[in-house]
RNA sequence: CGGGGCGUAGCGCAGCCUGGUAGCGCACCUGCCUUGGGAGCAGGGGGCCGGAGGUUCAAAUCCUCUCGCCCCGACCA
């Protein structure tokens, strides 16, 4: 392609509301134009990146014997009320009516949809398993759009959905879309990390996030450096470390009514009574579906929303309003766990009968000052409802402490279970061998295609621009012909036409000054850059600079393929040494 | 949804406080010239100053309301 008419509109400066180095280099590169918060056009070079990572997907999950579908976008809200998402999922999802005043929706995933399919079609033990993707739009009206691609309102979606006899058969099936997913990002030139997943309200038997530690990502997880354990924040747990203990051993003094008036927050109570946070009760009341509950954990901990949620088994989790407390008779800021009987309380496990703690006494500007777990209120549900910190000690070896890390997550992998295809869902079931109805057991797996485009850039990229890996850049050359001699230009062009039998090739023509031809090369990120100029067209060479090392060399022309297969062999991520899950024969 | 910031040419910005002919750099077009890191000279096109209402002889500028965009947080099948 001559980049003359390649449609490429570099910027020299990056429109200011973008920040992250991913958005900055998809504008100025002229990968994607804005059409409004979180829609993006992908310009050219943007659709070949994407179309690049759409491939390697469908090689790798054609290679596990997924079938590749493709489901519509407009769904009937029918179908989603049958499952109970449409309830379930709040503004996210787009509703509207057709000019008859039906229902629809639009789909964000295709569970419903892809599940209705397999109970149409799926009647024997023969037809399973069976696995169906597809690579499509799907449409989420996210409260807050950001960092260019990383989060949007509409994007493609690898999604793909497994269809099993049993839970053993999706165990057995899972290790291997793990491995293709391993696979998939390691060639896109990505070192992912697999971690442990929360599987929300419908229990299941596992689920991984994919991550790449990423500064800008916006999901934490935490690893241990000693044993490898690695999981969500949402869903990771620690070892919560005791209480330095404090006062007389043996002597728990009696319970005492303290006022503190205009005290609220753990903050000030550390002040006004000179203790640290750990000897403190943090009471946080919640509505879990129109239920007033109250979670309390040890104040040096912070309330989980998802393991509360969890724990709950609750659809919607959200803060109690000030109104709602008012009218159980309590007072923010001074809320506790003594003297409560009417409202459910949970306890984290961090909360023990061991020593007293300080806690709001439910009346206005008072607190309670010696209270015993156990002795002064029961501590009749315990759970784990605490976020895991930084530090904790790993809980899976006990050997070292647990990191927390920053991450965009690119993949994600889920025992989905019967949720879909139970009876009060989409009751979908098969017959067996002895001629017995069985309910088909489903696994969901999603990657989020253009934000993998826009992570490979936040990973790999400099001051000057992109350096795609050569399997997903939009053109695997970039030919910049310096000067408009008549010998320069026909050298440039005797390589366009030669190495274009081979490779994708972007040969810049333009008429632009050597310095505007360099750094745009630089900027669009093509991996391998050959320079023709005067100088080297004398002596019969070409130089060959390497975009992710900026290794240069000047290589005579007549070695210049041989040399180039060589390059490219190199520059091939490599799918080696993985974490790979151990697939059963 | 809460907090903060910003809307003036395709992009980056000045002008606004103190009302009076809408500007600068880059990009774009024409010509000459030039080709190893965002050249040079000359000429040129491009604006409902986000929108609506108000104050005023007069509004990019002052007032009110609205819409949009970005960042932080909440939320995220």
């Amino acid at each position: 392609m001559r980049y003359s008419q390649a449609f490429i509109h570099t910027l020299f400066e990056a429109p200011k509301e973008a920040e992250t180095p991913s958005h900055i280099f998809l504008l100025r590169g002229s990968f994607v134009y804005p059409l409004a918060a979180g829609l993006y056009s992908l310009l050219p070079l943007g659709h070949r990146a994407v179309e690049k990572i759409k491939r390697i997907i469908r090689e790798e999950l054609d290679a596990i014997g997924g079938l590749e579908v493709t489901m519509p976008v407009v769904n009937p809200a029918e179908l989603w009320k049958k499952t109970g998402r449409y309830f379930d999922i709040g503004e996210e999802l787009i509703r509207f009516k057709d000019r008859r005043d039906r229902e629809f929706v639009l789909a964000m995933t295709h569970e419903e949809v892809v599940t209705d399919m397999a109970k149409q079609f799926v009647r024997s033990y023969r037809d399973l398993p069976v696995m169906l993707y597809q690579i499509q739009t799907k449409i989420r009206d996210e409260a807050r759009p950001r960092a260019g691609l990383l989060r949007v309102r509409e994007f493609q979606m690898k999604d793909a959905y497994s269809f099993h006899h049993d839970f053993e058969d999706l165990d057995a099936y899972y290790p291997k879309i793990f491995n293709a997913y391993l696979r998939i990002f390691a060639r896109c030139g990505l070192n992912s990390t697999p971690i442990e997943a929360d599987s929300g309200i419908m229990g299941g038997s596992g689920s991984h996030e994919f991550m790449l530690e990423s500064a800008n990502g916006e999901d934490h997880f935490v690893v241990c450096p000693a044993c490898g354990y690695s999981a969500n924040t949402e869903k990771a747990v620690g070892i919560k470390p005791d209480r330095t203990p404090c006062g007389d051993a043996g002597v728990d003094p009696a319970m005492e009514k303290v006022p503190t008036p205009g005290v609220k927050t753990i903050a000030d109570l550390m002040r006004f009574f000179g203790s640290s946070e750990e000897y403190f009760l943090k009471t946080v009341a919640y509505v879990a579906d129109g239920n007033l509950v109250l979670a309390v954990v040890r104040a040096d901990f912070n309330v989980s929303v998802t393991k509360l949620a969890g724990h709950l088994k609750a659809v919607h989790l959200d803060y109690a309003p000030e109104k709602t407390l008012f009218e159980t008779g309590l007072n923010a800021g001074f809320l506790g766990p003594v003297g409560i009987d009417r409202v459910r309380i949970v306890c984290d496990t961090s909360i023990t009968g061991s020593a007293p703690y300080i806690a709001g006494a439910n009346e206005p500007d008072m607190h309670l000052k010696n209270v015993l777990p156990g002795r002064d209120f029961e501590l009749r549900e315990t759970a784990d409802i605490a976020e895991v910190r930084e530090g904790d000690r790993c809980s899976a070896c006990g050997r070292a402490d647990l990191q927390i890390r920053r991450g965009i997550e690119l993949g994600h992998t889920f025992k989905l279970g019967t949720k879909y295809t139970a009876r009060d869902s989409m009751d979908t079931t098969y017959l067996d061998d002895s001629g017995e109805p069985n309910r088909v057991v489903m696994g969901c797996y999603g990657i989020g295609v253009e934000r993998l485009l826009a992570s490979v850039i936040e990973r790999w990229h400099d001051q000057a621009g992109m350096q795609f890996p050569v399997t997903i850049a939009p053109y695997h050359i970039i030919i910049s012909q310096l000067g408009n001699q008549p010998e320069v230009v026909a050298m440039a062009q005797r390589l366009y036409a030669k190495l274009g039998s081979t490779r994708e090739i972007l040969y810049d023509d333009r008429s632009e000054s050597a310095g505007v031809k360099l750094k745009d090369a630089d900027l669009v990120g093509i991996p391998v850059r050959l320079v023709v100029s005067r100088k080297l067209e004398k002596t019969g060479d070409v130089e060959i600079k390497i975009r992710q090392t900026g290794e240069v060399r000047i290589c005579p022309e007549k070695d210049l393929e041989a040399t180039l297969d060589a390059i490219f062999k190199d520059l091939e991520p490599s799918i080696e040494n993985l974490p790979y899950m151990e697939e059963k024969a």
